[in-house]
DNA sequence: GAATCAAAAATTATCTATAATTTTAGAAGG
DNA sequence: CCTTCTAAAATTATAGATAATTTTTGATTC
């Protein structure tokens, strides 16, 4: 039978509550209490407390000593800061993986956009999106790289279930057509602009659809 | 009287832990033993496991369950990622911090360089040079970034130290110069072009003064 | 001498217990 | 009714104990 890829309860409880604070079903500030997700888990508290190191490092979580562990809180500003390294990494990651890309994960990219295009809800859009970015970047082969992007889409993609609160309306990504595109042609800079703009565009572009004051602001939902 | 920064006992193992991977100390591929660690500062091993998961994340050691917790090791192909993850996220920094920056600032980071210039050893060059780069981008004021670049500072000036095997030899940072100059004159752009440059030397040039296979290679000490 | 295997030792991952600290709740006083 | 204080409850951080796994050691065989 297949094995999981981390077998030990803290990875697995690090995973559900990532997934969780994502999600947003675990809000902002919201005090994670040892004890309780250790009985959730039918854990005790040890491997709980090391799953809060990993939220922590990935800025899903904020420890103050003694005082426990919050879900830590975003604002714009740290959007638009996630956003900015995101775009900067992205790009990186594009440059390299570029000359990897094959026909077949262009074809795997371009089926992530549609499915992306045709997505029910937010969640099956993020899932698509994430795929898409997955697909081109993967081949820079640098391991490192590929993993602080993750967290950060981790970040944006929070941000994203949080601001949406309305309906999901399809639409055209016409930012990832283009990308595949320019990258079919070999016009890797090209598709690496696109991308960095692309990217950039998260927390940037107020939704002017939305009436002030409904539910704070809502943004462009890209990524 | 001061109270520390982090008072609890994992964050301090955590903080000496990576001081000495990052010095060498502790070699790529070596075993941390937790009951060992936990002997050594007095504390059971549950805190040791809380700092071996801040490590991990950090990138300075790999964990396998049931395997235990090695030092990372590294070749020469991720200190180039992390170069150029420095190079571009740096960049970013200070396309920010520019417009915050004083001539106070500009004044202590210039002071920094020229310690840098007078270090008498690799570890005070290291020390002058970390100030420096923080100086100039800390004004940034972007919390995530800022310690995003720290690790990443870690993991190449471990590779500094690692690769370090002769005597010091006194130079001038020309780079660190002329992105003074170009900050006090406002041109942030040209600042950050340097930057990069600067930044993704680590890893790329290959010293031609020392002989081939005499321990390996030695590298251009930058950064 | 190298390879194989089994028992012993060491080590990890986890649980249970405990001291210290923080938070909560409620009483007393203004 | 709102503070302020205090005692109780909850919670964190750490220690100590234990089962399971891995590593080491050393004998045995080829």
């Amino acid at each position: 039978m297949a094995k999981e890829p981390e077998d030990t309860i803290a990875s697995r409880i690090s995973r559900v509550l990532a997934d969780r604070i994502v999600r947003g079903e675990l809000p902002a500030g919201f005090r994670l209490r040892q004890d309780h997700i250790a009985e959730e888990f039918g854990a005790s508290h040890v491997p709980v407390r090391e799953a809060f190191r990993r939220l922590e490092a990935q800025g899903l979580a904020i420890s103050e000593p003694r005082r426990g562990v919050r879900v830590a809180s975003f604002d714009i500003k740290e959007v638009r800061e996630v956003a900015e390294m995101r775009a900067a990494l992205e790009v990186l990651a594009l440059r390299h993986a570029a000359k990897h890309l094959t026909p077949a994960i262009l074809d795997a990219a371009e089926e992530a956009t549609r499915e992306g295009d045709a997505a029910a809800d937010v969640h099956a859009w993020e899932e698509a999106n994430r795929r898409f970015h997955r697909l081109i970047l993967t081949p820079c082969n640098m391991s490192r790289l590929l993993a602080s992007i993750d967290d950060l889409h981790a970040a944006s993609a929070r941000f994203l279930f949080s601001a949406w609160r309305s309906g999901w309306e399809k639409r055209t990504d016409h930012d990832h057509r283009a990308i595949l595109v320019a990258l079919r042609q070999g016009r890797a800079e090209e598709a690496a602009g696109i991308l960095e703009r692309h990217v950039q565009w998260i927390g940037r572009a107020p939704k002017s659809t939305n009436k002030a004051g409904e539910n704070g602001e809502a943004f462009a939902i890209v990524g």
